[in-house]
DNA sequence: AACTTTGTTCAGAAAAACTTGAACAAAATG
DNA sequence: CATTTTGTTCAAGTTTTTCTGAACAAAGTT
């Protein structure tokens, strides 16, 4: 057996502690630890790292890569980055705070928002079945008040945006759309 | 045996899929189902209900409820309303979307926020340990960007905050305080 | 074409999160 | 003070999520 080049190249102090960081980020969103593992590394270095490399330095299992490299990637969380004279690919992680977050909101909240406003019809319908007068008034009454609630949270998201990068990129439906930062 | 008042008083089926929505609402921001279900019933009846009531109505264990009620209290989502003539605990929900962001807020994302600074500052202990000189700088490069991510989101929080209630709750340090809303 | 390299898939193992229910504490009642 | 009512705690059980590794597919090499 050759000697190989690597020996696993254990994790520095720094870099340990810097990716239990992005570990913890990732659990507070709901998204695994191997994913924040990935993330952190690719972070803490600075060339871009092959599959291989991250299941070695990281010795966590190939599946694990995969499918976290999956994730991250539908999120826009990391780049591929062609490397010449190399057929495997290697990435590089997104550093800006704006694109992130636009890709975690698209990914993870639109979604459920959308799918948020279909079931507030379809309550609204069950509701007409109720046979009490005050019952089926407050019932819509709360009906409305999860309506506001919706509309106010796809109002915020445009903000935030704005806030975090500059850009604009608003709702249709606001018309008083003010100019921040 | 009596007959007692109570036969399980079924869910009605705008309520089931009121209830709903708050569960996955719940496990959106990363808290269990028993919890959304809590939050839910009480947000559907008008009445305050009591714990008994609770556990009874949704068919989940003192134990759930009884853990449940106290992180919506700790989170501010719920609160406590004395009914006469019973000496049980009687809740009702919070309604005002602000308060319940805030209390999420204030629950779940600054505390990161405060144990994330003491670590970015251990990891730049870390860092001077360092003995090649691009890393090194490459590493600090990092960590900057790790703090202006902190930075920007903590100037976000009191936007989140004006956005959703109109009120100025601004950071110390923003000297640039636009008027939103 | 046979072989190697590179990465994906997925069933089962392991770990983490959630729920249950019985034992317990605290306070009111008789 | 014994008893009942009300709610909490926590060990054990259940469910869900995550991880692993071996089998497999795709594409490049020789």
């Amino acid at each position: 057996m050759p000697a190989t080049q690597s020996d696993t190249p254990t994790l520095s102090a720094w870099e340990t502690s810097m990716i239990d960081v992005f570990v913890r980020a990732a659990s507070l969103i709901g998204l695994p630890r191997s994913i924040g593992e990935i993330y952190g590394l690719l972070f803490c270095t600075p060339q871009a790292l092959s599959f291989d490399e991250l299941v070695e330095r990281l010795q966590i299992s190939k599946g694990s890569v995969s499918q976290g490299l999956k994730v991250l990637r539908q999120l826009g969380a990391v780049k591929l980055h062609y490397v010449s004279g190399s057929r495997r690919d290697h990435y590089q992680p997104e550093l800006s705070m704006k694109r992130l977050v636009r890709g975690f909101i698209k990914d993870q909240f639109e979604p459920h928002l959308l799918s948020g406003s279909q079931r507030l019809d379809n309550i609204e319908a069950l509701i007409q079945e109720v046979g009490d007068e005050a019952s089926h008034a407050h019932a819509l009454s709360r009906l409305e008040t999860l309506r506001s609630w919706q509309k106010r949270t796809r109002k915020l998201m445009p903000i935030v945006m704005a806030v975090l990068g500059g850009a604009k990129f608003f709702d249709k439906e606001s018309t008083d759309q003010e100019t921040i930062i």
